[in-house]
DNA sequence: CATAATTGCAACAGCAGCGATGCACTTATG
DNA sequence: CATAAGTGCATCGCTGCTGTTGCAATTATG
């Protein structure tokens, strides 16, 4: 909504944007204070190309920070979280988001400014969540009494503790961890019955 | 281990190390690339203060996240993990952690380096956990076929996750906290029996 | 192919933070 | 109370990062 009013940029300088943004997570998520020039060098590009595209250091976090909320919303809305059964939803959002969430760590956890455009789809994607468990809770899934707000955040701590990955699950695949996480939040560490 | 090796420092000086470091937590905790200046400016201390006890920057965050290490042993040790009936030892440990977590986050969220004080210190928590947890499940709380290290891990995030405090939980007691997370650690959000 | 966009390189000024030092003053401690 | 420890302040040199500019060379595009 921001970038869109520019004219459309030369099919060579979109790759460099590209690889700018991923070289910009992959250096970040290892060091948040790493200088441009540390991210130039990762991303094959010199110093002085980054800041023709990002005026400042903070317009490359944004647009990081923008690009990856928007492929984390892409990975929701593939899961059909409304018309998809809800624990057919629930599974696939589950293993595209812990794609996305993989390759886009750092910009993810990004602390977005309440009026930015990332926070906005957060905030959209933070509903569709919500609407889901809805929908399972009237599927019987979920408990009639259980808070969903609570239940969106138990998800969201699952998300991410699965993505730290301990040796265990090194290789595993995501819909094997998508389907323990579920598992985990409907059912807990409790005996089953 | 460390520090213990020097001569006692005087009464006040120890007031000032105190007061950096909380300060420290406190600003870290709001920008984790707060500068010297503002830490010492928080801790109503000249900047040179701060350098005479702790010769580099990084031998101030080690020693924050040593000095935080310490505390969490100490929430832990006293919910008794070995002799307390494992609920209530779930419980004590739960919220006296809660406590700490909450005050020094910054602190524990550091990237300790293997052989550091406070990764010693982690890793024996990490032990103590099992425990609780083994304990937990020879009283089948817990289900027999579960692996005991994702459980922990989900304790953990849930841990995390409860202090992130959205507006709901501004003002609710530690205990109240610690029961939902235990609950729904043991449970999970589907439907109780 | 002509043109305009893109890029690398080199160089610059500016700035902020770090770590250290010396000195005078205050304060805890035996 | 005498001494030693601790502190604030002013100051220094140094390093590293930022953001900008100009120019020449390359490359996509109609």
């Amino acid at each position: 909504m921001s970038e869109t009013t520019a004219r459309p940029l030369r099919a060579d300088a979109e790759r460099s944007v590209r690889a700018i943004l991923e070289a910009a997570e992959r250096v970040l998520s290892a060091d948040p204070g790493a200088s441009m020039e540390q991210i130039a060098t990762a991303a094959g590009v010199a110093r002085t190309t980054i800041h023709r595209r990002f005026a400042h250091r903070q317009a490359l976090i944004e647009a990081l920070a923008s690009s990856a909320a928007r492929q984390l919303a892409q990975a929701v809305e593939d899961g059909r979280p409304d018309t998809a059964p809800p624990l057919v939803a629930l599974h696939r959002i589950t293993a595209n988001v812990l794609e996305v969430k993989g390759a886009w760590a750092f910009a993810l956890g990004l602390p977005a400014d309440p009026d930015s455009e990332a926070a906005a789809i957060h905030q959209d994607i933070g509903q569709r969540c919500i609407t889901v468990l809805e929908r399972a809770r009237a599927d019987k899934l979920v408990d009639e009494a259980a808070d969903l707000h609570w239940v969106r955040r138990v998800y969201y701590a699952l998300l991410g503790e699965s993505l730290h990955g301990s040796p265990d699950d090194a290789g595993t695949d995501t819909d094997t961890l998508a389907a323990r996480l579920i598992d985990t939040l409907l059912h807990g560490a409790g005996p089953r019955s």
